[in-house]
DNA sequence: ATGGTAGGGCGCCTA
């Protein structure tokens, strides 16, 4: 079973591409992340036709996450727990089944949390240790379960390719890449890290200042496998050539394949 | 220190 995740910036403005990447790569599950969309205007026939089953969890302008699936999804849930009173869609889980086992699927926005220090950066720490407990909860049932997304964290040097450059963002200051270890060290492995050890691989090139043409990227999308998930990955990587297309995200998709 | 680009949606915010 192939799990990919792409921050999409704007469904709507990237239907042409997503759909071309679909039927190239044929994952089995996706979660979307920056739809950008409200529920309503999600181009779901598009993908519905394509296949894949669709639950989305949008928002007017910004944010926004969904879950594709060439299985039914089941089980949906919307909104990370922990703070009733957020309402920025950056959280959606379902459960896949594969034909050996289930599998539960959570797609995250994590917050970008610039300028830090302030209200922002608050809020992206906030949001991190909500995100802890919920994984502490996938933990507990000792059963495959993977948080895949953008989570807006360089993890460390090796994951920008001008790391100084980064050194006052929050995306790589300190306490962001502390909570985001907080998470991992529970327990998670990451899907993309584990089998592709060392610099220069990179999921994010700013649309600005020629980032792309110089290569100077960043690796901030992420797959945290369960130990019950890592125990069945068997490949992963990054699609990496999708930046060079037409109309491109500032992201591109990774993914993982798990024997499940 | 600034500005460079893109999407959503129409003045300006977010990234």
């Amino acid at each position: 079973m192939r799990i990919a995740s792409y921050n999409i910036n704007g469904v709507k403005a990237r239907i042409t591409a997503l759909t071309r990447w679909l039927e190239a790569q044929t994952p089995d599950v996706v979660v979307l992340q920056e739809i950008k969309s409200v529920d309503e205007g999600f181009p779901r026939e598009a993908i519905e036709d394509l296949g894949y089953n669709v639950e989305t969890h949008g928002q007017k302008g910004f944010n926004g996450v969904a879950i594709l699936s060439r299985s039914p999804l089941e089980d949906v849930t919307r909104g990370l727990p922990g703070d009733e009173a957020d309402e920025q869609a950056r959280w959606i889980e379902a459960t896949v089944v594969g034909p050996k086992d289930a599998l539960r699927v959570c797609g995250l926005y994590l917050p970008n949390g610039n300028p830090a220090p302030g209200p922002k950066y608050d809020y992206k720490l906030a949001w991190m240790a909500r995100m802890r407990t919920r994984a502490q909860e996938l933990l507990a049932a000792e059963e495959p379960a993977l948080m895949a997304g953008d989570y807006n964290i360089i993890p460390q040097a090796e994951d920008a390719a001008k790391p100084e450059a980064w050194a006052e963002d929050a995306l790589f200051l300190p306490d962001s890449r502390a909570a985001f270890r907080r998470i991992q060290t529970l327990g998670f492995t990451d899907a993309y890290r584990a089998l592709h050890p060392g610099a220069g691989a990179y999921t994010f090139w700013d649309y600005q200042a020629g980032a792309w043409q110089k290569n100077n990227g960043i690796r901030i999308d992420h797959i945290l496998l369960s130990p019950q998930a890592a125990d069945r990955l068997t490949a992963s990587g990054i699609d990496r050539d999708e930046r060079a297309g037409d109309k491109p995200s500032d992201h591109v998709p990774i993914w993982c394949d798990l024997d499940i």
